[in-house]
DNA sequence: CATATAAGTCAATATGGCTGACGTAAAATC
DNA sequence: GATTTTACGTCAGCCATATTGACTTATATG
């Protein structure tokens, strides 16, 4: 750590030639690099939540109910893959809060359909805000190859093909 | 969402050619692409951290204080950016159950150096063998500059510059 | 009509954060 | 040498978020 200033403790292993220690530094370099920026990028949306007395939970509903209007409580819970019990708590309390409102299915009236309120979308836009800048500023420091290069490696973490198919390249800019 | 069979709902907002939408549905994709990735990264170490009745907190101790053998209990909370009494009930766990031990700092015996123990190590390389099993398969299918912007991205979204420090090329921390 | 499904709820439990207050040992400073 | 600061640990309590299991209600569907 730059932060240790204690005696002999060596630091992580030392570089050599050999090429399956190289491609093994290199995937754990990956690990840390993830846990760094994740941390940094949830935390510019923390400290919004915040302000309104709400979590990280909080923000994954409102971020998918913004993304997909009028989807089921148990289309959420099916992205979210918590329980229902979970959910239901901060759902409820976005919802009497005013954030969210839900509306019986047409077809499957059992169903309830959710949908930000303006309320809702004000918070979601504040959110999504700080932290599409903190991505722009990144995007914005490499070129758009590495932009590519970042998707590819993303979706290629993405286990589930049912995830990796919500981003069939829309339309990047440019390719 | 591909599994929400019910009425009008839209998805994601379709494509248009304003460029200023574009970057703002690549910069939300990089934002939910980002959350899917880091849940199944996560994921496959919570498989193994179940066998252990550990959890997340424990994972993380475990993995700094393999990579940097001998730091001292406040290196770490600088690092994890948790309170003393948040590290310190994982830690004591993990001191307890012979996963990690304590020594006294020869310059300063008021601190605890922390280290690995055998039995530490071997949880450390299950739980990293399986996440770079993960970044490896993504690593495979792509090129190496794909990895290259990946690297670059994640980079830049690390505010810090202190974190950012340790992955300066090729060799790891080190400085 | 019977059964399955969507949603909501009650209760209990676990984890992992937090704050605040204190204690002890050792180092650093005046 | 006395005082202050630092490193670490610990007690006690709070909160958010997750879990499991059991159960209800409304509605859809065979």
């Amino acid at each position: 750590m730059a932060d240790v200033k204690s005696p002999p403790h060596g630091g992580p292993t030392k570089f050599t030639a050999n090429p399956l220690f190289l491609r093994d530094e290199e995937l754990r370099q990956a690990i840390e690099m993830l846990f760094f920026a994740y941390r940094d990028f949830t935390g510019v949306a923390d400290e919004i939540l915040g302000d309104y007395g709400f979590g990280r939970a909080h923000h994954r509903a409102i971020y998918f109910i913004s993304r997909h209007p009028g989807m089921t409580v148990s289309g959420l819970l099916r992205i979210l893959r918590i329980t229902k019990q979970s959910l239901n708590r901060v759902l409820s309390q976005l919802v009497e809060e005013g954030y969210v409102s839900q509306q019986k299915g047409v077809q499957d009236r059992r169903q309830r359909l959710l949908r930000l309120t303006d309320k809702g979308r004000a918070l979601e836009e504040r959110l999504s805000a700080a932290q599409r800048a903190l991505i722009a500023g990144a995007y914005r420091e490499v070129g758009a190859d590495a932009v590519e290069g970042f998707r590819k490696v993303l979706l290629g973490i993405m286990g589930n093909e049912e995830d990796r198919e919500r981003f069939e390249r829309p339309a990047p800019p440019r390719r």
